[in-house]
DNA sequence: AAAAAATTTTATATTAGTCTAACATTTGGA
DNA sequence: TCCAAATGTTAGACTAATATAAAATTTTTT
């Protein structure tokens, strides 16, 4: 990341910034704090990398860092945060328990997806995921149907 | 792009790379051929980043191009470029037709996605969606109210 | 066929993201 | 309490992908 300039009000940010605020987020949950060697470890980067990242992040007010101490989202950090975490959460169900992708590419690809994919479009993968869970998979024959069926 | 060294046996390509060979691949069904120019435009990069791209490409027998001629896929080139392809539309499809995501968010998406999701995945997708349209979207009252609940 | 226009190539620069290595700070055990 | 280990920071280098500018080549026009 070298020496990112602060852009202006920031809209969007990129996969990899996205990332942090996500592994943030899971970190806190999990541990109650997150600290940059906890961030480099959950996401196989060097210290030194998630340094430079979390600098920018603070930079643009989604995180805040005092050095050689805690890493803290912002209200709008942790906004961001639980909108990826949704995403991962709704595209993996989906992979997984719908479309019977094995756990480990299924979890890989909502990774890369959720990044290039809109709310709004989660939002529908979910409602369709939800309607056919309530009226078209009500037993395990139907849904050992559905895995026959997606696998021919 | 810089200079890249010519990696071994090359398993699998970067998004911007897939993207060049699925354009090429556009350029020749459309146009009978490709060139720089034409890559560019399409791409709305310039035609030097283009010539860096095909030159690697070429240094991996992805295509073939001769100095100031035409840009032709390999064999091998249009295997790939068109697993993209087949990804982009069953993408497309599944956005646009089954969850009614506005074409032009949908083929963004689409374009995004095709490079982070696995032929099985994808694959999956594609049963999914003919199996709702062969048994439960048989009438426009049946889209229609589809459209509905996913828009609650 | 020569000059002008268009296209392609080359060389160099920029940006995001990462790494290595050297340096700084904190912490915990003797 | 002080020093070693662990942890965090900084500076500088590298890669992938792109861009700019200018040189080289081809094509078009007159």
């Amino acid at each position: 990341m070298a020496k990112l300039k602060k852009r202006e009000p920031l809209n969007n940010l990129s996969a990899s910034l996205e990332n942090y605020l996500e592994t943030i987020a899971m970190l806190k949950r999990e541990k109650k704090y997150a600290r940059i060697g906890d961030i480099a470890k959950s996401l196989n980067v060097k210290s030194s990398s998630v340094n430079t990242a979390i600098k920018f992040l603070a930079e643009n007010n989604l995180v805040i860092h005092e050095k050689y101490g805690y890493v803290d989202l912002t209200y709008q950090g942790e906004t961001l945060a639980l909108e990826v975490q949704k995403k991962h959460d709704i595209l993996y169900d989906f992979l997984n328990k719908l479309l019977f992708v094995n756990d480990k590419v299924a979890d890989q690809e909502a990774c890369d997806i959720e990044h290039s994919i809109g709310l709004e479009t989660v939002h529908k993968i979910e409602r369709l995921h939800l309607l056919l869970k309530k009226y078209f998979l009500k037993n395990e024959e139907d849904i050992l149907s559905l895995k026959n069926y997606l696998e021919e």
